[in-house]
DNA sequence: TCCATCATCCGAAACGTTTCGGATCCCAAC
DNA sequence: GTTGGGATCCGAAACGTTTCGGATGATGGA
């Protein structure tokens, strides 16, 4: 069907050896043989064969990701992220291969798999920390890029935005407006990013002086309802509280609607900020101060630090860790003095 | 490095031919030897080159997708459309190589690039309906499934939700509420669906006996901005209008700001209804009223046809053309009979 | 004249599979 | 005893590249 070397080195009249260094811009090849064997290849509509380069070259210019579920809260991410390392990969005429997350059982078997398909390397997100196969990951021999996992071994690093910074961006913003009494709504212990969050928040009181209460966390589960349950719960319990900083925005979101719900206005009762920037932030009433996390960015240095990996055997990969900046919209605003209500 | 068939011929004492077909279930091997042949590859950990497979049977068992921009507005149903295709993918034993749309010039290119890969199709999305290069598709001799751009050929068809139907819905829900004078702000006219959109619009209008009138439909482009303008220029142009049919999510969420903005309660003065039932339109208040379209198994369907075409050279491809469903919520409500204010 | 050097080209092996076309052996049927 | 046929196995070619190790001829210097 296709035209193949053999059919160029043929119709050009040279060898198969030749037309291959010629197409491959060696340097011992006349340069009028060049020339016609170019023109022949063009004419004849000659496309090289990349499974069959890749078998000999053992290079597949491409790596796998494995993605796309158990992250469904942060769906319209990883379209973003996705775009990214779509583009960064195409900058180093990379592809890339989806795998899907789901019936993976060991570490083993997503290198397994992309061994088979002679994949250079692999990020995988949309893990949990509580894998249990996780420490398998860091002493591979396949180069490996987690999402918001921390790992690191010779030929395994992670990207992940700084969440504690996000967390501290988050909380100094409420304390210049004034507040001092700052819950918060935090996501499951399974997720790492929480664990940063909540250190973030930690520090951030501990930085201004405040002190640090237990009853003042409430441990959600990135959902909405959970936001809903988590103002509920902090409010009613420690009704001194001016300000909550939420994990994620669907949970500021629940929990800015069950403020409004409780009679409270935001923010001139209680402010909120979130966590993501996500695109309903803006949609919501008041619109949502939030941090956001660039996930394109963030795709793009996942697999340019992969490719990197791939390239140079000896490179020792670096963890990525993005800053994030925090994004002032309606959801706070300066304490009330003279108390709520 | 990994074990090699020669390996676990050498191995096993047995040829490379035997291995081979013991391995993958030909009859013509004793059950003992298939035995041991099978131990000994289990011993060496072997797994298949699937890059040296693919070069001889000359199946990928893998399809590419473009997509990935130009669609920003679509971002999060991208991720489940992928999710979608990912798993039927999956069920097939099949992977999904991905390519960025943004470089493409000729639909020629798309096919090439694949071609090289050894895929055995493509589904192709984000594409506008004023691409030059459309009509070279219904010809390839390559199984092309598209997303929202209707192309027929041998090889190649198309997905959509059934778009006119929505419309239909949409504006059926609102008359059955009493509305008898509903505008309607589509998208931008270099998408199919706004064609789409439009038709079933007028369809249900003329089904239930009421006018069709120009000055009724505003030309928007899906943004949210768009959407507050045309909210603003209908109600201004027509004040009889009780009902605004939007082409999308985001600008409906647009028109009911710019609603709200004028004064007008929604739904007590105007009803509202989007299209699409993206994430945001739970977290609006009042929660959008809208036709929900199942990207997920959208994603499947797509796939699904592109595997039957590629498994068999026969299958002529058919539209596949998907339902959607009315999701009723508070942006709608009854018509005031006594008028407005 | 002879030898070294250089520019240019090519044959053949290799990558790891699948599969075509036998080969061998054994047993039953004639 | 011959034949036929089934069960079981294997050698070698093929897929489309890249690349190692030369081969060839021309050129220039000694």
């Amino acid at each position: 069907m296709a035209a193949t070397l053999r059919d160029v080195a043929r119709v050009s009249g040279f060898s198969v050896t030749t037309v291959s260094r010629a197409l491959n811009g060696h340097s011992d090849v006349n340069e009028e043989t060049r020339r016609r064997i170019v023109e022949t290849a063009r004419q004849l509509n000659y496309v090289p064969n990349r499974v069959a380069q890749q078998l000999v070259t053992r290079k597949a210019n491409a790596v796998g990701l494995y993605s796309l579920d158990r992250e469904s809260f942060l769906n319209q991410f990883i379209a973003l992220m996705i775009g990214g390392m779509m583009d960064e990969a195409t900058n180093h005429d990379f592809n890339l291969m989806l795998f899907s997350t789901q019936r993976l059982k060991t570490a083993q078997e997503a290198i397994s798999q992309c061994r088979q398909r002679g994949l250079g390397g692999v990020v995988i997100s949309g893990l949990r920390t509580d894998e249990p196969w996780l420490d398998e990951l860091n002493q591979a021999d396949f180069p490996i890029v987690l999402v918001d996992v921390p790992v690191q071994g010779p030929r395994a690093t992670y990207v992940s935005v700084n969440n504690v910074l996000g967390a501290r961006r988050a909380v100094d913003h409420l304390v210049s407006l004034g507040h001092r009494t700052i819950g918060m709504i935090n996501g499951h212990s399974a997720a790492w990013v929480s664990h940063q969050r909540l250190m973030g928040y930690q520090e951030a009181l501990r930085a201004h002086g405040l002190e640090i209460r237990d009853s003042y966390v409430y441990e959600g589960d990135f959902s909405k309802e959970s936001g809903r349950r988590g103002a509920e719960h902090l409010l009613k319990a420690n009704p001194e509280i001016t300000a909550l900083f939420a994990a994620s925005d669907l949970m500021a979101v629940g929990a800015v609607e069950q403020l409004q719900a409780m009679g409270f206005s935001v923010p001139d009762h209680v402010s909120v900020v979130g966590f993501d920037d996500q695109d309903f932030a803006i949609h919501v009433s008041p619109q949502l101060t939030t941090i956001r996390q660039d996930m394109y960015t963030f795709g793009r240095l996942a697999v340019r630090e992969l490719i990197t990996m791939i390239n140079d055997t000896a490179y020792i990969p670096k963890h990525v860790d993005l800053p994030c900046v925090l994004v002032q919209r309606g959801s706070t605003g300066p304490v009330r003095t003279m108390g709520r209500c």
